[in-house]
RNA sequence: GGCCCCUUCGUCUAGUGGUUUAGGACAUCGCCCUUUCACGGCGGCAACACGGGUUCGAAUCCCGUAGGGGUCACCA
């Protein structure tokens, strides 16, 4: 049988790095088994879900390249789905209708909070028949005394629960919507879901879930709860840690695949291996390398492996990525090339390579200052003999460089200094062959010319 | 607090009873390379939470303790 496993994100907000990492999973493991990938937004909170954070979420998972095979489907527009179970449950007597108003059940909870008890519905409505007219309610889900709920989690193991731990929860709220637990599990049946690969937070809920799949006598699917991903200081992963929507990792300059690379790698592995192209990834995965415990997010590691793939990236996809107005005669390819090695992420390419976008550079005063005279003549010699010169390739330019260097008895730095100062107004740049190759003729001798 | 899960270098992890003086990577420190900044190369520092078992033998299996996390909503 194909694996059918699905994403279910709630667009009540961004796209945060832990359900990033869950998405990304469930994206592998359908790739590595020859599944699907389903896509399902869980919009049954009317008050805090909103059509902006549901397309925030849709363009980054696509910006990630993270795509699925079917969907996005709305729960929001499945209501009807839900109801006709809920009533199938109801008519089997399997759940009921409460018609305990929000106040009184405030009111029981408060007294239990005063006794230090812990709040659990108390059944009112559990087998009266008296239900009155016109009045809102919610329908609660019977769950069974004395028994044990028990299921197998893939990385867990077997995992028990007793019944008298868990609460007549609520199944359909007073709005005719479905809750969370029983939207899901509804979902998961109807979209024929054989692996359910989600956060370690809903390994909780999962025993609520389970005893819904027994109502409907529906098959079971394999679960994986997978470990969270925490902050610096070891608490759960938010705000306060900096950038955590996928958002603000794509404006700091980080590639969709470094950020699939990483991701994976905390809490999954494969050998000693680190880096891994998005194809190694999905030939690769498995549920059986993943860790059971939680992860801290490193931006440090995060930021290395951006900088391992920007290394690995395509020319061509770096140069579209950049979207760069270069100056005309440059050799783009080289000068992609070279500002690669040293970049670490995309906003750092772009400053590598500033001194090819516009004519004119900022050079800094005391930076000229720190040229003299003597360094003038020796430019201005370096200058004509190099115009009068045809160059093939780079070899010939580190040639010509050298026999230079020899025939004026200089050392290197007393010309590459200055040289790679005028020629691109920056320290950090490539070396100085690499810049007499990548900018033209015409352009070297201006902004030499310009500086004598 | 009840219930559930987790515990190998600072961090991500390898390790599935003997091949382990516990391996790799990030970070850090030192050296080398060097035309800037980087890259790179070589090397150092650094971990099985604790206590009991089981076993000829345990990081690996069992129990307990401690610590951490999650969850207890008409949120998902």
């Amino acid at each position: 049988m194909n694996t059918r496993v699905r994403f279910a994100p709630s667009p009540t907000g961004s796209l945060h790095l832990g359900s990033v990492r869950t998405a990304i999973f469930n994206y592998l493991f359908s790739k590595q088994t020859n599944g699907s990938l389903i896509l399902r937004i869980e919009d049954t909170d009317k008050g805090r879900s909103t059509s902006h954070s549901q397309e925030e979420i849709l363009s980054s998972l696509k910006w990630l390249g993270i795509q699925w095979n079917e969907g996005p489907y709305l729960q929001s527009e499945r209501i009807e789905i839900y109801q006709n179970y809920a009533n199938i449950l109801l008519s089997e007597g399997k759940a009921y209708k409460c018609f305990s108003s929000q106040e009184e059940i405030n009111r029981i909870k408060e007294q239990a909070k005063k006794e230090k008890k812990i709040y659990k519905y108390p059944r009112i409505w559990r087998d009266r028949k008296d239900h009155p007219q016109n009045k809102d309610f919610v329908i609660r889900f019977k769950t069974p005394d004395n028994k044990i709920i028990d299921f197998k989690d893939t990385l867990r193991g077997k995992i028990e629960i007793e019944s008298n731990n868990l609460d007549d929860f609520i199944i359909i709220k007073s709005d005719g919507f479905p809750t969370y637990n029983f939207a899901s599990a509804i979902d998961d049946i109807e979209m024929k879901i054989t692996n359910v690969i989600r956060g370690e937070d809903h390994l909780s809920n999962t025993p609520k879930q389970i005893l819904i799949y027994n109502s409907l006598n529906a098959k079971i699917p394999d679960f994986t709860h997978v470990s969270m991903i925490l902050g610096k200081d070891k608490t759960k992963l938010s705000k306060r840690h900096g950038a955590e929507s996928i958002d603000n990792f794509k404006s700091m300059g980080f590639l969709p695949v470094s950020i699939i690379n990483y991701l994976a790698r905390l809490g999954w592995s494969f050998g000693d291996q680190e880096i891994f192209s998005l194809n190694e990834m999905e030939a690769n995965f498995s549920l059986d390398n993943l860790n059971k415990s939680p992860a801290i997010f490193d931006l440090e590691k995060f930021t290395w492996v951006n900088s391992n793939q920007i290394k690995k990236a395509d020319t061509n996809y770096l140069k579209e990525l950049i979207n760069f107005k270069f100056i005309e005669g440059i050799d783009i390819d080289l000068a992609i090339l070279s500002a690669k090695e040293k970049s670490k992420d995309l906003i750092q390419l772009k400053e590598v390579l500033s001194f090819c976008e516009t004519k004119e550079l900022n050079i800094d005063d005391k930076s000229i200052e720190s040229i003299n005279d003597c360094d003038k003549k020796i430019l201005e010699k370096f200058l004509n003999s190099f115009m009068d010169y045809n160059f093939k390739n780079m070899d010939e330019i580190e040639d010509f460089f050298k026999n230079f260097l020899l025939n004026n008895n200089l050392k290197m730095k007393n010309l590459a200094f200055p040289l790679r100062l005028i020629l691109t107004g920056s320290k950090n740049s490539p070396g100085i062959y690499q810049i007499l190759k990548i900018l033209s003729k015409e352009l070297i001798s201006y902004r030499v010319k310009r500086f004598l």
